[in-house]
RNA sequence: GCCCCCAUCGUCUAGAGGCCUAGGACAACACCCUUUCACGGUGUAGACAGCGAUUCGAAUUCGCUUGGGGGUACCA
């Protein structure tokens, strides 16, 4: 196997699901580590379950996470084209190559013989596999189906197949991640490889598309490698090379079930809509069975590429846990630059009118406000009051700050002080301190209990921001105007 | 039902016979820092699924059981 060649190969019955994601990812270090290609495939042999908006949420997505690809539908390449249903006219050839090797034979069972058929065998309590009544049709016989308007599907003949290429009917093949694995072929059954409308099905499609396009690995999630059995099996009829096979463990959402729509995003672009960075979700799902060798856990695709062993991925399945993801996109979203926050955090705060604030003050509330972000989202709860004459109190701050003597005697002394203040940062921050120091010398209140009644006069609530930025973007007008209001 | 895969703290994992009284990260809890929330810092708690076998010695090897996941389509 000379060059390294991996693909991802999705299906667009769907957004770009994490999963998904996560294999591409595995795909893509692997062709990085090794000097490879990575190439991208769309499998929309199923033309009911594919549309265009998937197909570019796909693209979208996978370039957002960084994985580019060296071959694919849009940049071409050398064995394209790379959509699977542009690619019709090639599957025909090689069912009748495999037709006339006799490794595939017309099967003209309709759907309610073959029903009665799985009925049967679970009645019995049989495992079902297709009985293989018309692998020796006579010509007369088929002549005959066929004038009844009847259209064969192509199945393929496993048993002979494994008997021209393995000694027993046990096939057996190294995969890179999980080591020997092993199957008794007399349990798989003919299988379609095209379907009486003409159409290829998924698992002939792969093994053409692969094969022609020279794919060395076939890395992929755990859920295929009961077709592997088949695909190998289809290869060698063929006479083509067959790969090496990686099987990864499959993501599970935390109820350990598959990871589906209820227990959240599972589409990459929905977690991007959630406020989650492209860069924190490649990070993550990096993680999940694979581990840095330094035991440093944040790092870029690039450096992961450079530390990545594909033999030392965990073969065991594992749960995806927002907890960590979160922790980690707050991680990311810290070492943004401001300039470039402030644009990404615009689209979630749609519902404040920003020309209120100079981009001066601007740049200062996302300063000021940035720190607890777990999420981009957050920040739309995070600041509203920065915004209007008036700010929403919280009836627990009014209750139980607002309301009590204390706090009314704090106000009426921080009006009646500030307004002689200079408004700016750096006196703010001096009298606010003296004010506390007052505040707690003569009449006994806590520093943050002084606070408190100020915050939550100003800003409706009692924690937020750094005060004296919040003070300092709203100006002195409106600050005193909130806190006069404040007072009973 | 049948077949296949997997099995270390709640979660992601380190661990490839003695370095393990099992290490790290997230989450939890406590404390510190502090104008609040948070960040950060310091700690605490928390796991080798069970049973056999091999071995002087097993989380690491083998077998069985149990549990979880996947597959069993003219879906991909």
């Amino acid at each position: 196997m000379s060059e390294v060649r991996v693909r991802i190969a999705p299906s667009p019955s769907g957004n770009l699901h994490i999963g998904t994601a996560r294999t591409a990812l595995f795909n893509y270090l692997f062709a990085k580590k090794n000097n490879g290609k990575f190439i991208l495939r769309i499998e929309d042999t199923d033309a009911d379950r594919t549309s265009q908006e998937y197909i570019d949420n796909i693209f979208d997505s996978l370039k957002a996470l960084g994985l580019n690809w060296d071959e694919g539908p849009d940049v071409g390449g050398p064995y394209g084209p790379y959509t699977q249903s542009e690619r019709f006219d090639i599957y025909p050839k090689y069912v009748q190559k495999l037709l006339d090797s006799g490794f595939a034979y017309e099967c003209f069972c309709t759907p309610e013989e073959l029903e009665q058929e799985k009925q049967e065998a679970t009645e019995a309590k049989r495992a079902y596999v297709y009985s293989k009544k018309c692998e020796n049709l006579t010509e007369e016989q088929k002549a005959k189906l066929r004038s009844e308007g009847r259209k064969p599907a192509i199945r393929f003949n496993i048993a002979k197949a494994q008997k021209a290429f393995h000694d027993s009917s046990i096939l057996e093949f190294d995969d890179i991640v999980k080591g020997k694995l092993h199957m008794d072929t007399n349990l798989l059954g003919d299988f379609v490889i095209q379907k009486s409308n003409g159409a290829p099905t998924y698992n002939f499609a792969v093994v053409i598309d692969d094969a022609l396009m020279k794919i060395s690995h076939v890395i992929r999630g755990e859920d295929h490698i009961s077709n592997t059995y088949k695909q190998i099996l289809i290869f060698e009829a063929l006479g083509f090379e067959v790969p090496k096979f990686g099987h990864l463990g499959m993501i599970l959402a935390p109820d350990r079930s598959k990871l589906s729509k209820r227990h959240g995003a599972t589409a990459v672009s929905d977690f991007v809509k959630q406020g989650y960075l492209t860069d924190a979700l490649i990070n993550f799902v990096a993680l999940l069975g694979w581990s840095p060798s330094d035991g440093e856990e944040i790092k870029t695709v690039d450096q992961i590429a450079q530390d990545f062993r594909i033999g030392e991925i965990s073969s065991s399945n594992s749960i995806f846990e927002y907890d960590k993801l979160k922790w980690m996109n707050g991680h990311y979203i810290k070492q943004i630059p401001i300039e470039q926050l402030k644009q990404m955090l615009k689209p979630y705060l749609t519902k404040y009118d920003l020309t209120e604030l100079t981009d001066e003050q601007y740049t200062k509330m996302v300063e000021i406000t940035r720190e607890p972000l777990t999420l981009l989202s957050d920040i739309t709860d995070a600041v509203p009051y920065f915004f209007g004459k008036d700010v929403q109190i919280d009836p627990e701050a009014q209750e139980k700050t607002l309301d009590t003597d204390v706090a009314q005697d704090v106000l009426k002394d921080f009006v009646s002080k500030a307004k002689d203040w200079d408004w700016n940062e750096e006196n703010l921050h001096e009298k606010l301190a003296d004010f506390r120091a007052f505040w707690k010398e003569s009449v006994g209140i806590k520093p943050k209990v002084t606070m408190w009644a100020i915050r939550a006069a100003i800003t409706g609530r009692t924690c937020g921001a750094d005060m004296v930025g919040i003070l300092e973007i709203l100006g002195k007008e409106k600050s005193l105007y909130r806190a006069n209001k404040a007072i009973k």
